[in-house]
DNA sequence: ATTATCTATAGATCTATAGATAATGC
DNA sequence: ATTATCTATAGATCTATAGATAATGC
């Protein structure tokens, strides 16, 4: 085969259908042969694309960590909502790509969060929130999004319709609990999550 | 050797050793002859006491996520300020077991997560907070303190004192939010995100 | 008889490199 | 000359099992 007329593959195919495999098989079994298997090529050619190993996952975990942007918000959307709607996009990108989670802790992408920072605390200055809010702001709400992202990973498998162990007669009171937001998608539990947050920041703002 | 007089292993003694040796070199590395070199046995020993190597980092994800009990409130206390202790407590032991953290998402221990939930919304219930609130309460809190674990094992590079990247002249709006932040350490910003978070929620009991 | 160790190893990987080859573009 | 593929493979693992061995406890 040698040379084909038009490259077979790229940074981005590659990296693309390592996100795809991790989503099926999950990180731990993942390796470069059987990479190169899924895309009918031979495993040394993923090497013209990506020094290593650990050059491709870095890719893969900077697509995980960079969130679609996020639906238009409604007419009347005030600051609190641009930030709900960013922190459920980015929980989205992470849930979208189930098994791939523990590569944000290894390789999260630095520099790119420094632009999704800026961005959100440009906006925030830009809003008249005060400097000092910020971080309490872009940091807790990212680390709540991150959090809850990989905890939904988990408790797919304790909700009502998984799998997993149900906290039955042995957890009356978290079985309460549970039955009360029966009904609702982690979504919006989530995004009560988020405006609970929130509602605590602008009281401090008010106060 | 043969069997010695007194027993060299247990599941605690492998336990502990893999959690330390994770902590030291990552958990990419970590194989089942290498903590046998640690531990000086051979590496068959240690399928005596766990049935693979799942087994084994299952219980380590355990202890991982198993909070040490929180230090004894002030006189005064509120539930509120339970609620901060035991956050406080389970960053406390993610963040004492640097490289553990993957090992959350891929083995979160759901019966024991199940009774310290359990314990909290009775809690909960003891201090007369309605039910419709304990989800939100313990979940967004157990999220919120995840996520900021996961976000310092990283982020610890990217603070003034770490080696990584700073955000310098490319990022001023994330640098003046950095500035304002200076000095305080990463528990006492995380404290004031969970105050922040139930600050909201007793928002919406007044109301 | 059971337990807690050992030695030896089968068998299955994986990562990464060396070097060949044919298509492309200057 | 460079690029994008290939074949072949060195070398280094790793997981887990089989089977031996000596100490323990009934």
């Amino acid at each position: 085969m040698a040379r084909p007329k038009t490259a077979r593959l790229s940074r981005d195919s590659v990296t693309t259908a390592a996100l795809d495999l991790i989503g099926r098989t999950g990180l731990e079994s993942f390796s470069m042969p059987k990479l190169a298997a899924e895309l009918r090529v031979s495993s040394p050619s993923l090497y013209h694309y990506f020094a290593d190993r650990d050059a491709l996952l870095a890719a893969v975990a900077r697509v995980v960590a960079t969130p679609e942007p996020p639906d238009a918000l409604p007419p009347g959307a005030d600051w609190t909502d641009y930030l709900v709607a960013n922190a459920i996009a980015l929980r989205r990108t992470i849930l979208a790509h189930p098994h791939c989670a523990p590569l944000l802790v290894r390789f999260m992408p630095r520099a790119n969060m420094f632009d999704e920072y800026e961005q959100q605390c440009l906006f925030l200055a830009h809003c008249g929130v005060p400097a000092h809010l910020h971080v309490k702001i872009v940091d807790g709400l990212t680390a709540l999004t991150i959090g809850a992202a990989i905890l939904h990973e988990n408790a797919a498998d304790y909700a009502d319709s998984g799998r997993g162990p149900h906290p039955g007669d042995d957890f009356p009171a978290l079985r309460a609990a549970l039955d009360v937001v029966d009904g609702h998608s982690g979504e919006e539990m989530f995004e009560t999550y988020v405006r609970t947050y929130l509602a605590g920041v602008v009281q401090a703002i008010a106060s």
